[in-house]
DNA sequence: AACGGGAATGAAAATCATTTTCATTTGTGA
DNA sequence: TCACAAATGAAAATGATTTTCATTCCCGTT
């Protein structure tokens, strides 16, 4: 096992608490950081397991990590633009509680997304 | 462009209507038939843009095919074992269609799935 | 200070889904 | 039959992610 790379974590931080592995090494490069994309990756494993990440996935199967702790939303997402709007999920929440109860799931997570056509597309 | 192999959508249909190109190709091998994996690939894409099928995303980030108008449910996935769980979502379906008014946008669909430790693990 | 062992690192190769290229085959209308 | 567009698929290209493996770093012990 491997104990993430604290300035991948401040990277992360600084990218808005969301970004894919690809985008934290480019950043990294940018700043002039020396760091190998293999440590990137390993790093934001780790802290995903330590809980202290998410990761989604882009549309295009590209994974992003995000920064626990952050108000929990969901979105939706346009599939003419890509315009995405952050919304707020309480029904899934308490969704998500009672199916996981119903069948004795412990340590629940989820995901929900909704995507559709925007006003302008 | 091209159309639809008539026989992608029919496989995927036997599939239960649930798979991921790569399976739709396996599938149709074992059965026997000749077709290339790029034929697949791009039969799916037809039928997404058709809007015949639904593209969603697995955990591990590869693109799932679903038929439209199918019998619409979620899944509980165990963390430990992989297990699956269908479960209804009435309230999501709510959710989905509130919070999609509430930003103008049409043609929505959603993903939802709840992960977590089955009684098991 | 030298030593030893485990953790961390990263370059390069391996994987895997997906897309692109391109030459061939098929189908259809003139 | 001819010609041309659409369909097909093998093989190569792409891109993210993972694995391998040799090297380096860290740290506590002689």
């Amino acid at each position: 096992m491997s104990r993430s790379n604290p300035r991948v974590l401040s990277t992360l931080e600084r990218a808005g608490g969301f970004a894919s592995a690809q985008e934290v090494y480019r950043l990294m490069q940018r700043e002039g950081e020396s760091i190998g994309l293999t440590t990137v990756y390993r790093s934001l494993q780790s802290l995903v397991n330590d809980k202290i990440v998410d990761v989604l996935r882009r549309e295009d199967g590209e994974a992003i990590y995000r920064l626990c702790g952050e108000a929990h939303h969901h979105h939706l997402v346009c599939k003419g633009c890509g315009d995405t709007v952050e919304i707020e999920g309480g029904a899934i929440e308490k969704w998500a509680k009672v199916m996981a109860e119903e069948h004795g799931f412990r340590e629940v997570g989820h995901t929900a997304e909704i995507f559709g056509l925007c006003t302008k597309c």
